[in-house]
DNA sequence: TTAATATTCAATATAATTATTGAATATAAG
DNA sequence: CTTATATTCAATAATTATATTGAATATTAA
């Protein structure tokens, strides 16, 4: 085998894998993924695609093996299949953000409309916890939070959160979670813990950044 | 805006960019951008492209904002925007390498010709470099070797090397290195120092990690 | 000005990607 | 066995990506 016969090789291996990931949908697949395995139907509910369409877009992630299967009874549940794989999704996720400005720009226009959610990072949070003077709360869909979450967090979608307000203490801070920067149910939880009164936080990333940060989860 | 919209957009566009690395010749660039900065001639002929094709992926990447230009005379210079889009493409890399096993197995059956090369990682030479008791050779061209190299090493691209042989001491270890885990400049040099009685080995990686690591550097 | 060179542009043909639709398959429950 | 459900498959049309070719543009040197 020649130089450019291995190069042309290597690098084609190389682009299949990232063409699987070179699609909108797919990624939001993937970042679903990283918060647990899902079934086909449960992607395309999420992702607001067509089941055969969910269908087709997974079929093209396992081939690239960023994904694998397993059955249950008609069910088949989709996960990712390795953490290299998110940690290269992560990778391109932080490059989109750094670099481009449109990325940037998106973001801040939606969040207007949840004006002064303020968000902190991983780091702080993990070091606040030490000092329990704050209520962390995952607001992932309870699937999601029973495949793992931050140790120590309360699984209060925004629905759940409504009827828990008057159970939560004043005095303490609270940080609402959830999949990651672009996940919207925690601007939507501390929105409304604001107006009710509360100091309330986003987390800047999410559960999957914190799980690769080696932060405690359960 | 709503959430799915929002989504829409986001993930869009961080589609985009991925997209553009999407292609085995475009990845090939970029590994090649991470070495300096090369005209689009330089670009065409390290990587056997027409230059006009070239010219295009290189558009492609620049509308991505992967790259930017600098104009000289008539050459234009295309350099990596950012050290991000080189880290994105190090973990795109480090999947394939641990996740694909045909990945693995072109590099082995290149390898296979030029038997019994070892590597050795970044960590370990940079420990050894403090001892002084290892000679590390850059077999870049110099081009590449004058726009960064590992701090002491020598640039003795695989021709300069054959004059140089008798020149290099026999006691000392030598490793070579060059782009990175598929440049096959530095296999080369070590097949070639085997030969002639040397002890020799490659660096697993190449420059640019080096220099994300943080290593020293020239 | 003219010639030479580097790069980009434009047009084209071929191939690949995508969403949609409806049918096919496989498993479980009645 | 029949029915219901989850998933996949197959066919299609529309869009996008790619390599090639030759022309156009821009800059330098003669």
């Amino acid at each position: 085998m020649d130089k450019r016969t291995f190069k042309n090789k290597v690098y084609s291996e190389l682009a299949g894998v990232v063409k699987a990931m070179s699609n909108p949908h797919r990624l939001e697949i993937l970042e679903l993924l990283a918060q647990g395995e899902y079934s086909v139907e449960g992607i395309a509910d999420q992702t607001d695609l067509e089941i055969a369409n969910a269908s087709q877009h997974l079929q093209v992630l396992k081939r690239a093996q960023l994904v694998e299967t397993r059955k249950e009874g008609t069910f088949v549940y989709y996960y990712l299949a390795d953490q290299s794989v998110y940690k290269a999704w992560k990778s391109l996720r932080d490059l989109g953000m750094e670099r481009i400005a449109e990325v940037e720009r998106i973001v801040q226009s939606f969040r207007e409309s949840k004006q002064g959610v303020e968000s902190v990072s991983s780091k702080e949070l993990a070091k606040r916890m030490q000092n329990k003077d704050v209520i962390v709360i995952d607001v992932r869909p309870e699937q999601e939070y029973k495949a793992g979450h931050i140790a120590g967090a309360l699984n209060l979608p925004v629905e759940e959160l409504k009827k828990e307000l008057k159970n939560l203490s004043l005095d303490s801070e609270i940080v609402a979670y959830c999949r990651g920067p672009f996940c919207v149910f925690a601007d939507e939880a501390v929105q409304m813990l604001a107006r009710e009164g509360f100091t309330a936080r986003r987390l800047h990333d999410g559960y999957p950044d914190w799980l690769l940060d080696g932060l405690p989860v359960e």
